[in-house]
RNA sequence: GCUGGAAUAACUCAGUUGGUAGAGUACCUCACUCGUAAUGAGGAAGUCGAGGGUUCGAGUCCCUUUUCCAGCUCCA
């Protein structure tokens, strides 16, 4: 017998042998219909694992992550095993679940469209009705091998030469179907209940734009048809957050082909915001000890040589010109530390004058390919609230912090900062190509920041190859409507830069010292945090965002007069103002600015303008009544002042 | 850049096996002068993203190209 510890602290004794699902349903019939996987000992496993020893056993259920990856994997196994049913020529690569769902990896003779799709989720559905039972086995490395070449599968063969050679390697087989996994799985196929195959998409093989690009199915898988129906609900209703089609409908911005890729036109109501934005970012900056700088647009060849990017980032460039024909070879900067740099190199500096933080409203350009653009989200062309803070080493931790608050208090302003997560980004060493600088100076350089990271207590994820050319980030994480991470903020430590241009200082004791550069962004580029405030807000925004803050809706042309001076008084007091001048119904009216989503709907008729008054309508909460002009000004500069949310 | 999908009026979309280009909204005109989410009538509006091909005839079929969308890769 052995002794198994409950989660809840319950023990029981089961004979030696007894299998995990047997357990749980000698312990109720329910726990046995509902538990999907278990963890022996902190450690994932299978209901089909027999522990041979005392030990503590969770089971897991929907509600645990461990025990949605295993239904959701054992989904993708029952999507695999269709693809051979229908597709015997089609070779398997992976196939994991993920956040929301699964996918697998086929490389098919002939693309697939969206009526194999269809069939393959008839298929699955049978063989979930068919329940059948899957079961778990291993084999040496080279059985392994064999297998795979003799089912012809020359991708698994791949992933099983990679793996350690004494490795022991798990297979699951469910019917005429095997494949390679580590599990958990569920017992059989029959525990599936609502799956749905979502879409397809072409996916590199093991993630190498030089491999092969294989077809990825994309799917998802819930206990009960109410659950996936309300996940797809949920879907859609995030799809009419897109900014890119409320930022269109908002008249916030438009694109246009003959333009060009990635390159957006602000409206009018955009640029606004923008304009807040950027006022709000600079204002903010200046009051904590940031200076501005002005710098070109482009620079000659020359500098990008010095920085490192034309070695290193050059693929990323608008350049103009040749080098073997033009004299001199201009391009759009990338990046503006290279230019900002030279404001410091502009004049010997003391130890005394540091720190130094210089802050640019910047505009960049980069050369994206063309498939990464997306909305305001990834452009070619984007202005971000740059800065470069030039400082001592006794000074890095305390700057570098005071950085980060002023990233946080820009986030939590916006309302974003519960969204967002920490990446600390580092170098790969194994691909040393794409960085400057020596493996010394790589781990000096993170472990100064991991030392900063840990002392502030920052949680973070770490992302290996996702540093900088220069150096390690600190970046802020944010995902979008669909789930797709993207960088909002990035605060950098940079010792390289500062080497290669000859920055320095001379210290108390006379000798010529190179400073720590912090680069980092305020609210990151003004166009992703548009995008992402759009997003966030489905476009209605707080009022001291809304690039249209009160709408004043006569009730006839006769009040008209009336409504230009209740327009004029609140625009003097700096209130963003419309006038609804058309001749149209007042319900229309409100209808209209309503979807507008304006904070403020002000309705003037003949009491309104015989009371000096006007009738509030605020987008929330509806009808609040008459109230003074001079009562509501006070009310609205009070939010706008306070920017509350 | 790669894989898949898409592009028809300002917007959202319909358009059957190839046979004269359609709706709703918006816009313009007129009437109505209106009290908290759509007043009525009329009008104008499209090289069917662009270029080429097949055909007596192409929005529809084929090729090239641009842009947009999802994903991959890459990045703020």
């Amino acid at each position: 017998m052995i002794k198994v510890t409950l989660k809840d602290g319950d023990c029981k004794e089961f004979p030696k042998g007894t299998s995990l699902y047997d357990m749980a349903k000698s312990i109720s019939e329910g726990l046995a219909r509902v538990c999907l996987a278990a963890e022996v000992d902190g450690e994932l496993t299978d209901l089909r694992t027999s522990p041979q020893q005392d030990c503590a056993v969770n089971f897991l259920t929907w509600d645990s992550e461990g025990g949605r990856f295993a239904y959701r994997h054992t989904a993708s196994h029952v999507l695999a095993q269709a693809v051979k049913r229908l597709f015997p020529t089609a070779n398997l690569a992976i196939g994991p679940a993920i956040e929301n769902g699964f996918y697998y990896d086929f490389d098919f003779e002939t693309p697939i469209n969206a009526t194999d799709l269809d069939n393959l989720e008839a298929e699955m559905k049978k063989i979930i009705k068919e329940d059948i039972p899957i079961e778990r086995f291993t084999l040496s490395r080279e059985d392994a091998i064999r297998m795979m070449e003799e089912l012809d599968e020359p991708y698994k063969v791949e992933l099983i030469q990679d793996l350690p050679k004494d490795a022991e390697l798990s297979f699951y087989r469910q019917g005429d179907f095997t494949d390679l996994c580590a599990g958990p799985h569920l017992v059989s196929t029959g525990k599936l209940k609502a799956i749905k195959l979502q879409y397809t998409a072409g996916a590199y093989w093991r993630g190498d734009e030089k491999n092969k690009m294989l077809t990825r199915v994309y799917g998802t898988a819930f206990p009960k048809k109410s659950e996936l129906d309300e996940y797809l609900e949920q879907l859609e209703e995030a799809k009419k957050r897109d900014h890119n089609k409320l930022g269109r409908e908002l008249e916030l911005f438009t694109t246009v082909d003959y333009i060009g890729q990635g390159l957006p036109i602000l409206l009018p109501k955009g640029a606004k915001m923008m304009q807040i934005l950027q006022r709000f970012v600079e204002d903010h900056e200046d009051a904590h000890g940031w200076v501005r700088t002005k710098t070109p647009y482009m620079a000659k060849s020359d500098l990008y040589k010095i920085s490192g990017h034309w070695d290193h980032y050059k693929d990323g460039m608008f350049v103009m010109g040749e080098e073997e024909k033009d004299k001199e070879v201009f391009a759009l900067r990338p990046m503006t530390c290279p230019f900002q740099y030279q404001a410091y190199l502009n004049k010997m500096r003391s130890y005394r004058d540091l720190p130094l933080r210089y802050g640019e409203t910047s505009t960049l350009f980069r050369n994206e390919a063309s498939g990464e653009m997306h909305g305001l989200i990834r452009v070619r062309q984007f202005t971000i609230s740059e800065g470069h803070l030039m400082c001592r080493p006794d000074q890095l931790e305390e700057e570098f912090k005071s950085c980060l608050e002023m990233a946080i208090y820009m986030l939590k302003t916006l309302g974003l900062y519960e969204d967002v997560s920490y990446r600390f980004s580092q170098w790969d060493p194994n691909d040393s190509e794409k960085y400057i600088g020596t493996p010394e100076q790589w781990d000096e350089a993170q472990s100064t920041m991991q030392k900063i990271l840990d002392h502030l207590e920052i949680p973070y994820k770490v992302g290996i190859g996702e540093a900088a050319f220069y150096g390690p980030k600190l970046d802020i994480q944010i995902k979008n409507v669909f789930g797709k991470e993207d960088t909002l903020i990035t605060i950098q430590i940079d010792q390289m830069l500062a080497e290669k241009f000859g920055m320095e200082y001379v210290d108390s004791d006379g000798s010529r010292k190179n400073p720590y550069i912090i680069h980092r962004t305020s609210i990151g580029c003004y166009e992703r945090t548009l995008a992402l405030l759009i997003e966030k807000y489905a476009g209605a925004f707080p009022t001291w965002l809304a690039p249209v803050q009160a709408k004043i809706l006569p009730i006839s042309e006769h009040y008209m007069e009336y409504a230009r001076k209740v327009a004029d008084q609140l625009a003097n007091a700096g209130i963003r103002i419309e006038i609804d001048e058309r001749n149209e119904k007042i319900g229309y009216k409100i209808r209209e600015a309503q979807l507008e989503k304006v904070p403020y709907m002000l309705i003037v008729g003949e009491k309104e303008q015989a009371d000096n008054a006007v009738s509030v309508r605020s987008r929330k909460e509806g009808d609040k009544g008459a109230m003074a002009v001079d009562d509501f000004l006070s009310a609205i500069l009070t939010e706008v002042a306070t920017k509350a949310r």
